[in-house]
DNA sequence: AACTTTTACAACCGCATCATT
DNA sequence: AAATGATGCGGTTGTAAAAGT
């Protein structure tokens, strides 16, 4: 089955493209198709193999592709796709009319995932990574200006969009409430500990970390899905290619036997960019697409979480309204992001997302 | 201004898959 | 069924440009 590399073949050309060949190509290709590649670099008077022709036709001379920096739009439905897809870079480019996995590809190693890692997102799995981030600064901070962890400034500041996060947010709300010396204890480990990773105290079990919903409704502040780049339809279809691979790359630490200090302290320290924002403060908190479920695992996998990738954007991917411009800094994009939050009404019953 | 380092991206390579013989 | 060829895909590399010292 194996066969030779076409382009081992003696006297073609290699490196870069000259606009003399570019022209060549693009020429022959308007007029006879781009058919055969075998036999083009032949016909079309190039010294180049087959391969390299449709790769530069492909990534760099078809006239539909779309040059120039990546909108905030396109950006996200990257982030959102490759949370499911993986690295299937031909996939995520063909619901991005215009852009190629080549270009996809590069923009993710070159701009993405510096900003995930950055932020304290695992590009891989698109969960939060504790070692990524600066945890004492964080921590010290908060320890230093507050006597406790103000939890509702937290979900303000760094609104959560994921439904396993405000679940999170109201876990660690009931611990300070209840138990704020064991809370302070870790966080005080933890800052000492300087972001090493699964570091739990032996006292925090979760057993004491499972916690007593009804003082949910004290939870007031938070963000929550209320719109997404791509529609559901769109997420669910590129959920069925990726699903069988990808599957666990969509789950959070399982909250329901896994729950530990460290992931409710790194989901809370290291979601900056889980903000899903409404221009509106009034748009209902719950919309229409949010599908809160138990998230007890795998078994009960609810869409939203699989949704739950950074910035989300406020505008669908189809719509005619763009909130930022494409020609928005990274530093724009993410003070951004920090911007809109929007308080849950008091008649919420939290208690229905958990 | 010169040099070094970093960034961005085009292009290559090897493997996988599918179609054809 | 096996061999071969064509194409597609994803990881990696090479290099020009930009940024930093």
């Amino acid at each position: 089955m194996g066969r030779t590399p076409c382009c081992d073949k003696n006297g073609l050309k290699k490196g870069p493209w000259t606009p003399e060949e570019d022209l060549k190509l693009t020429n022959y290709i308007q007029s006879h198709g781009p058919a055969n590649w075998h036999t083009l670099p032949k016909n079309a008077g190039l010294q180049r193999c087959g391969k390299s022709c449709r790769l530069r036709w492909t990534n760099y001379l078809r006239p539909d592709i779309k040059r120039g920096r990546f909108s905030f739009e396109e950006e996200e439905t990257i982030i959102q796709l490759h949370s499911i897809l993986g690295n299937k870079w031909s996939a995520i480019a063909a619901r991005l009319p215009g852009r190629t996995d080549n270009e996809i590809k590069n923009y993710w190693n070159t701009h993405i995932r510096k900003r995930l890692l950055k932020n304290g997102i695992d590009p891989v799995t698109h969960a939060p990574r504790l070692d990524f981030l600066d945890l004492s600064s964080i921590l010290s901070s908060t320890l230093c200006n507050q006597s406790l962890l103000n939890v509702s400034n937290l979900l303000g500041t760094q609104a959560l969009l994921n439904p396993e996060l405000l679940r999170l947010a109201h876990t660690l709300l009931s611990l300070k409430q209840e138990n704020p010396e064991i809370l302070l204890q870790y966080l005080q480990q933890s800052q000492l500990c300087d972001s090493q990773q699964n570091l739990v105290p032996s006292q925090l079990q979760p057993s004491q970390l499972q916690d007593p919903i009804q003082s949910a409704s004290t939870c007031t502040t938070s963000t929550i899905p209320c719109t997404s780049v791509l529609s559901q339809t769109e997420l669910m279809q590129a959920a069925g290619e990726g699903f069988s691979s990808n599957m666990t790359n969509f789950s959070y630490p399982n909250f329901q036997e896994n729950l530990t200090a460290s992931t409710l302290i790194n989901a809370f320290v290291s979601q900056p960019n889980y903000v899903h924002c409404s221009p509106n403060p009034t748009v209902p908190l719950v919309s229409e697409n949010s599908n809160f479920q138990s998230l007890g695992g795998s078994h009960n996998f609810s869409f939203d979480s699989v949704r739950s990738t950074p910035i989300s954007s406020p505008t669908p991917l189809n719509s005619s309204s763009t909130f930022i411009n494409s020609s928005s800094t990274d530093d724009e994009r993410e003070s951004f992001s920090s911007l809109l939050k929007f308080e849950i009404p008091e008649s919420l019953d939290i208690n229905d997302f958990l």
